[in-house]
DNA sequence: CAGGATCCAACTGGATACTG
DNA sequence: CAGTATCCAGTTGGATCCTG
């Protein structure tokens, strides 16, 4: 093991530094509009890619594709490949990827417990 | 009250989507990096522009000014001038903002639970 | 049907300079 | 100090065409 370190040494902040900026780096693919729709439409269901197209209402193919690629990468979806002519495309929410749905649902909530709020606000600003 | 709409009736529906389209123009407004990342650091605090843009790491002058505009218009964060020589100008989470950012923290959590899970699944995907 | 590749218009966001 | 305005390089994202 050589990579270990001892507590409280120099390495272990060095460590840390590197969590930090990889929380940093998923925070930043995540936090994003196309993404987080993806993962609330998927929520439980297992979607087609062109049923996802059609759920995910105003996405383009390539953002789709692009946000998919990236979801699976990180290892939130699970993409499915069924060999079949015409092919047929799967996705699912991973273990982690439902982790990450409930705090979309709860964002989703939290927009409608606010929308009068947030409208009467707007409209104060606005003038 | 004219406007009152009878249970079931036409405008009913209208109205849903009203506040649909409101309800997912507040989510493109705030689904995205630096605004969760602004009331991330904002918490229970009060800060001023120029501490926030330390806090917020890697943010320029131009993002971090345009989201505290949209987040005060949409009522989440409050603007507070006070006029001294230099200005200085504080902001803090609104009672929504704060409901708000429960749900970032759990973002957070999330980020941090399975940052594991996330590495090695990018580097099974990387290859 | 799923999705890669390409083109290009539109927007984003950083740097800089300026104001109260 | 906080903020606006401007410029412009670089990126984004939509449309379109193509393949297995």
């Amino acid at each position: 093991m050589v990579t270990q370190q001892v507590e409280g040494g120099p390495a272990d902040e060095a460590d840390l530094r590197r969590a930090d900026s990889l929380a940093r780096e998923i925070f930043s693919d995540v936090a994003n509009k196309w993404a987080l729709l993806i993962i609330e439409m998927l929520g439980e269901r297992t979607l087609r890619f062109s049923e996802l197209r059609d759920e995910v209402e105003g996405i383009s193919h390539k953002m789709l594709t692009q946000n998919l690629r990236m979801l699976e990468r990180n290892g939130l979806v699970e993409r499915t490949v069924h060999p079949t002519v015409p092919p047929r495309v799967e996705y699912t929410l991973t273990e982690p990827g439902r982790g990450l749905r409930a705090t979309v649902d709860a964002m989703c909530d939290w927009t409608h417990r606010y929308l009068g709020h947030i409208e009467t606000a707007r409209h104060r600003f606005d003038t």
